[in-house]
DNA sequence: CCATTAGTTCGATTATAGTCGAACTAATGG
DNA sequence: CCATTAGTTCGACTATAATCGAACTAATGG
């Protein structure tokens, strides 16, 4: 059974956070997941090929932002907003409302 | 007399803004100058060269994060707070925010 | 137990960013 | 009007990140 390291919402630093959504696909990756959590990789995929898809997932972990869990044969991402709230409060939940009021 | 472009505000993507926080030199740019407003480039170079200072000032103009006016020699920088607030509502405030709590 | 599904890992390639010295510019002060 | 100050621009180099195919892995279903 394979597993993902998650980092402690202790060891999350801002920048990296940033980083991590400053990515348009990747931040279209979180806008998706906070409408429909958990969520599998596949329907977000927006046509890149799985490698890719693979490594943004990667630095969406990394930074924190989001959750893996193995269930059966499919990962389930989600948000972890809670931790992010506690860790860096009103940031990830500013940047989800954002999102809200698009423009082109 | 030099004078810089600033992007309106309506036109900044929240990834572009993302991104020009997401370096931790540049966030510690933002961190100053909101304690201290407005404020030359000099104080802020904490010991780089000055091409890669004026470098990272620009991506936080491009990105809309500072405003820029040339006065006399000095050119001083400001946040660009209340427009910023406009375009993506309480996202500056609370990496500001973020940013006060720290941890090493 | 074999094929399928879902995603990762690897390795190579390319693209984007950061770094820095050196030359440049514009305003000021003597 | 020359030297100084404050910062920009240029160009080369380096480092970091994105992209993608191909091979791999782990769980499931027939």
């Amino acid at each position: 059974m394979k597993h993902y390291d998650h980092p402690l919402a202790e060891d999350l630093q801002l920048s990296c956070l940033l980083y991590a959504l400053s990515d348009p696909f990747r931040l279209e990756v979180v806008r998706k997941l906070a409408v429909c959590q958990p969520q599998p990789c596949a329907p977000l995929q927006d046509g890149r090929p799985k490698s890719s898809v693979s490594h943004h997932f990667s630095v969406l972990r990394k930074a924190g932002v989001i959750r893996t869990e193995v269930v059966g044969v499919t990962h389930m991402n989600s948000l972890r907003e809670q931790e992010l709230q506690s860790r860096f409060p009103g940031v990830l939940s500013a940047i989800l409302a954002a999102l809200e009021v698009p423009q082109p």
